[in-house]
DNA sequence: GAGCATAGATACAAGCATGTATCCATGACG
DNA sequence: CGTCATGGATACATGCTTGTATCTATGCTC
């Protein structure tokens, strides 16, 4: 019976209606409210968010396009499952990502407001893990490894690096461990990772990355899994 | 006065007339017909292809989506320019992709069926370099190299690269040396890399690689060029 | 089990309301 | 008298609503 109204659609994304209905389904589906195989139609969603059916086509066509709905002509959308393997797919092209970003952050430098941001993240890092509060410090570590791919200002490689998160979250519902004795540990590799950086190594900052990575969200090669 | 017209519209993507819109639309782009900066109008497109608006909005917020198209409210849509220091990104993230492809095959194994796909594709080169097509050989080679992001299986990482390939081919209208005699030379370097794929040199693949890519189109570490 | 009627959902079209930029006339100022 | 600023009307473009045709799937009849 999915609550999904919450009809906060009103003030979620300010401005346009399809720019709400986007957002609000967005967030059902990474969260998982709405579970992978679900049928739906536009005009469920129309009727439930208090506007017409144009705007939640919108809304589909860009899920659609992020692959997260599918879209079945004239039979209605169903939200995509995670496909098999999709974790270790993930994790790999973070890894890829980020590595390629170190190596243009080694060759170009890194200015000094960049470096404060990332030092920001992980302090806050640290307040976190100190608060206990895990969901708080999860968005804080992936702030900071966007924020490192953002920092070599590979603007497509910052914008695939976002869907990347998305599609990671949705699959958190179980894969992050929260073990708060853990959270230090993390913040202390983030530290390590800067300091790699800094010092200009970046093959020695992908070894540690992947450590860090596999370590944090398990799948450590075996595609076996979920499913 | 942009010719766009050509009116094949109504027999390029078969199916759905918002589907044939984007396909076109988003062929005036890549190809550089609707050159940057352009400012178009849904009516105005619309009435060329003798749809609705309906479609042709359809379209536009796909290619917003893909950021080739920036929509402002109200005023019209304009086709955003190449931001600058984007070879540089593209280049970047093909080289981290294959590499990245490159290790997972490395540690999976290449099925007999992808590897034959991959002899294929050198072959069809060899035969464009033969007949001086140049356009032909320029088609396989991006086979080529997204064959190989294909053949990792990561499916994500598919997606992204062939997003890769349209943002290379907006560029490419100056940025393709058609020197027909650095063909072949191309066709061995492709042949070479597979072979390192083959033996499991995962790294002697990559450093190839850039060697490969860097040569091919300019841009060897300078940001500067264009704009 | 095959064929048909029906219900549901989209794909597209057309229309309405709203916001933005442009153009032109008018008046002030030098 | 010529030039420039100002204000309103107008053309244009979108955002959304609503309606129609078409297609798919389902359940019933035989």
């Amino acid at each position: 019976m999915t609550c999904y109204g919450l009809l906060m659609a009103s003030q979620t994304g300010r401005s346009s209606a399809a720019q709400t209905v986007y957002s609000v389904t967005k967030e059902l589906i990474l969260s998982g409210e709405l579970a992978a195989g679900t049928l739906i139609s536009e005009g469920e969603i129309a009727e439930r968010v208090r506007v017409s059916r144009t705007p939640v086509r919108e809304a589909f066509l860009r899920l659609e396009s992020e692959e997260l709905l599918a879209l079945h002509p004239k039979r209605g959308a169903v939200v995509v499952p995670v496909p098999p393997g999709e974790a270790a797919d993930v994790l790999e092209l973070r890894q890829a990502l980020e590595q390629s970003a170190a190596e243009r952050i080694v060759r170009d430098g890194l200015t000094a407001d960049r470096e404060g941001r990332l030092r920001e993240l992980i302090a806050a890092q640290r307040e976190r893990a100190e608060a206990g509060d895990v969901h708080g410090f999860a968005a804080a570590d992936e702030a900071f490894h966007r924020g490192i791919v953002e920092a070599s200002g590979n603007r497509l490689a910052s914008r695939f690096y976002s869907t990347l998160g998305d599609r990671q979250r949705r699959m958190s519902v179980s894969a992050l461990r929260p073990r708060p004795e853990r959270l230090h540990v993390l913040a202390d590799e983030h530290e390590t990772l800067l300091g790699h950086l800094l010092a200009g190594a970046a093959d020695t900052f992908g070894a540690a990355l992947r450590a860090h990575l596999t370590a944090t969200h398990g799948v450590p090669g075996r595609p076996g899994g979920d499913h």
